[in-house]
DNA sequence: GCAACAACCTAACAAGCGTTAGTTAGGATT
DNA sequence: AATCCTAACTAACGCTTGTTAGGTTGTTGC
């Protein structure tokens, strides 16, 4: 018995309509209609256009921390806790990709204060990929190199996907998240 | 003496504040205040918005091509040419930071039919990524593999590139292009 | 049975939007 | 001297935006 309350199913449809058209084209109407009020209505439930941006965006870096702190602070070897992470970026990426993609494409348009709010989460996020990388460097998993760039390279595959990837293709996310890493580890070069 | 038409300058103008803006969060009139005319007066130059974002976008997907084009018919192998790619992918972010971020940002605000227009500019793009990874397999250049995992392994690389890189700052642009190539070829696993 | 409340409605607000029409001033062309 | 062109202006158009105020339901708790 899962309840959704009015007040998610605004958030769902937000989400949808967020990611599909992005914030400044989706009016508090259209996210009305598809629930079949008034846009007045919302009002009884949220405090503003702004604060359903907010809280999407939100709701995906949590998302995606939540995922990184749990993977960095496992007593694994490096090579196996990157894999991890990736599984469970692309992961997030397959489950909740509207709210993925809301929270990639549209943190530009909150408002600064809450813009950096965001920015932070991101930045510890990347310095757990960071981290993972040094120490696998440090316990010989991985080749010697510069930390920030090849946090960069991992980064851009694992960020890049909610432009492309669409789950339920032939392509489930634990594999594709296989293949990156296989191919990030052996690298281009023939053997 | 180039001669800059006072279309220019309001193309120019238009991609700075698309950039950093968006499409939806600019408005004529702030485009007019930058060149110190009124709102009106910009339908002098150009027939609306839309085409507006759309010659931008073009642009933006021409200038790539372009550069596609030219290194995928060179007579050089599979490796250097992956490599120029590479580096003329960087050099445009870096010399066309806010066109470029428009291209890849805000394309999806274009009617159907433009967005159709710029889709296929992009497939082209991308099939010839492919195209080089595929000789390069062949002639064994490169560790044979899934041409479009690969193919989407450096497009991510590349594509990703306009969220954060910044010209100017301690990396130019080919030095960033050969770094990231040579992760990719080299991977993560220590030899 | 009555009060309280939540969920929604209608109607309107002020502001801003892209765009157009009509006009004006100055310079170049005939 | 008459005409045209260019680049700008002012003023307004019709419409949409996020948001609010006040009223109307139906349900719940006492």
């Amino acid at each position: 018995m899962l309840e959704t309350t009015r007040k998610d199913q605004i958030y769902e449809v937000a989400e949808r309509l967020f990611s599909e058209r992005g914030y400044h084209a989706t009016t508090m109407r259209e996210i009305a209609r598809e629930l079949q009020i008034e846009g007045g209505s919302l009002y009884s439930h949220i405090s503003g256009k702004q604060e359903l941006l907010y809280e999407i965006v939100l709701r995906g870096s949590e998302q995606f921390l939540r995922a990184a702190r749990d993977v960095v602070a496992a007593a694994t070897p490096a090579r196996a806790r990157l894999r991890e992470l990736m599984r469970r970026h692309l992961a997030i990426m397959a489950q909740s990709t509207p709210r993925a993609i809301v929270h990639f494409h549209e943190w530009r348009h909150l408002d600064v204060e809450r813009q950096a709010a965001i920015r932070a989460r991101r930045d510890e996020y990347e310095s757990y990929v960071r981290r993972i990388i040094r120490e696998g460097v440090v316990a010989g998993d991985f080749a010697s190199g510069d930390e920030r760039l090849i946090g960069l390279h991992v980064l851009s595959l694992l960020n890049w996907t909610y432009q492309w990837y669409a789950p339920g293709g032939t392509l489930n996310a634990d594999d594709l998240a296989d293949q990156f890493f296989d191919l990030l580890m052996r690298g281009l070069e023939p053997r």
